[in-house]
DNA sequence: GCCGAACCGTACCGTACGGTACGCATTCGT
DNA sequence: ACGAATGCGTACCGTACGGTACGGTTCGGC
């Protein structure tokens, strides 16, 4: 049975069957519409029309479950790559601007918004590092590596071609990722998991995505001094 | 009710007696290191050496209990006013880096990140104004009213004196807010709520708002030249 | 057509928790 | 000094949930 074992791990690394999937998408309803507590056993079973003991066969145990819908979700995320070649300021900064949008797009997602819930309800302040059981990570770390650290990449990448193009000058990236982020972001994303209506918010989004791109470039673009 | 009660009657302003505050001090302790589900009813009973039948009594119940821990710690949050008038743009800067300071302070908090933690998880995305008790607002209303409205305001405060005083400009005071707690906080308030320890980044809080005001100024300062 | 594996539906178990009730100690007002 | 109120400790109840076991059913391989 290690091989069984060893073989369903492998196949959650690189995808899971259709049928795992679509219960992953029944989970992850249930929680959208019904916070952590509406994840129980038998109600996952229940609106996925599968047995209980199949859902621990296949994910262990609740937190093998959930850990599978955070995994399963954040491999949707789709890496935009940008053509360096050809960047402009003009072009530059509507590059920044869609990459607002897009990420505030992403955080203020339903599923986004209720598995960052999920992670957050989970995390326990004091070295909550208890492997009771093969969890591993913990969710709030799995969050951060599959979603947080992807969309990073891809804005790193940015702010890296407008470095080689001349348009932009820092020092550290990580840094200046930093202050995109905060520039773009503010405490929307705080507001929207303590439960301010996304809808409310949204309609600004794209004003504040052209602001914050704006006003990095006024932090960053050359000719500014970004160092006091 | 005589000369003894004056000590409690500062107290009692919240309606809550010594004692009452006593039990939410050993709950706080519970949420802090345990997490929410380490706050039950029979746990904060034997921590604080009281009955359940006395939490009920005061409380309502578990969820009176929750929000009156809200309350009962955003009735510390100090505010700090700012003379208004010998403002120089060294001095508004280094206002702005001490508001930086106390607010990092603040949200790296043990508490306050496992308020915010408690709040999250009791979030539902659906239109959550459910309110089964007389709860009333959600838990997260209830801390964003609280607690960042509180800060917000000092901040708003100093953005007003600054501008009074010729060395802002902004047209509007929330938007210019949001962009200093945006350069302050970027992604670091919810990294910690996610559980990356607290004490890593508190080394940098320092550089963080020197930074933070150096760029708001290069933002909305008058010239928008920040270095002299 | 048969066999085994996978799986569904359900029943079941142990536990933990929210909430209530009761008995007894302590305190306070009169 | 006495009765009432407050509150502690504990026992208790109902429920809900995580996890397991079992019988019946479908499906793919031989």
């Amino acid at each position: 049975m290690q091989i069984v074992d060893e073989n369903r791990a492998k196949a959650e690394r690189a995808g899971l069957s259709e049928r795992q999937n679509a219960v992953l998408e029944s989970a992850l309803k249930l929680l959208v519409d019904g916070g952590e507590k509406a994840v129980t056993t038998a109600g996952v079973a229940r609106a996925a029309n599968c047995s209980k003991e199949s859902l621990y066969k296949w994910f262990g145990d609740r937190d093998g479950l959930l850990s599978a819908m955070i995994s399963y979700q954040a491999g949707k995320v789709r890496t935009v790559e940008v053509g360096a070649e050809t960047l402009t300021t003009d072009g530059l900064r509507k590059h920044l601007a869609a990459f607002a949008l897009d990420l505030l797009d992403v955080l203020s997602g339903d599923v986004s918004l209720a598995l960052n819930r999920l992670a957050i309800g989970q995390t326990v302040g004091r070295t909550a590092m208890r492997g009771a059981r093969g969890s591993g990570p913990t969710l709030g770390r799995l969050l951060e590596e599959r979603g947080r650290r992807q969309i990073g990449r891809r804005a790193t990448m940015l702010l890296e071609a407008g470095r080689k193009a001349g348009l932009l000058a820092f020092d550290d990236a990580d840094e200046a990722y930093g202050t995109l982020y905060g520039l773009i972001v503010t405490d929307a994303h705080l507001r929207m998991l303590l439960g301010f209506d996304p809808a409310a918010l949204k309609k600004e989004f794209a004003g504040r995505a052209e602001r914050a791109a704006a006003s990095f470039l006024t932090l960053y673009g050359v000719g500014a001094m970004a160092d006091a």
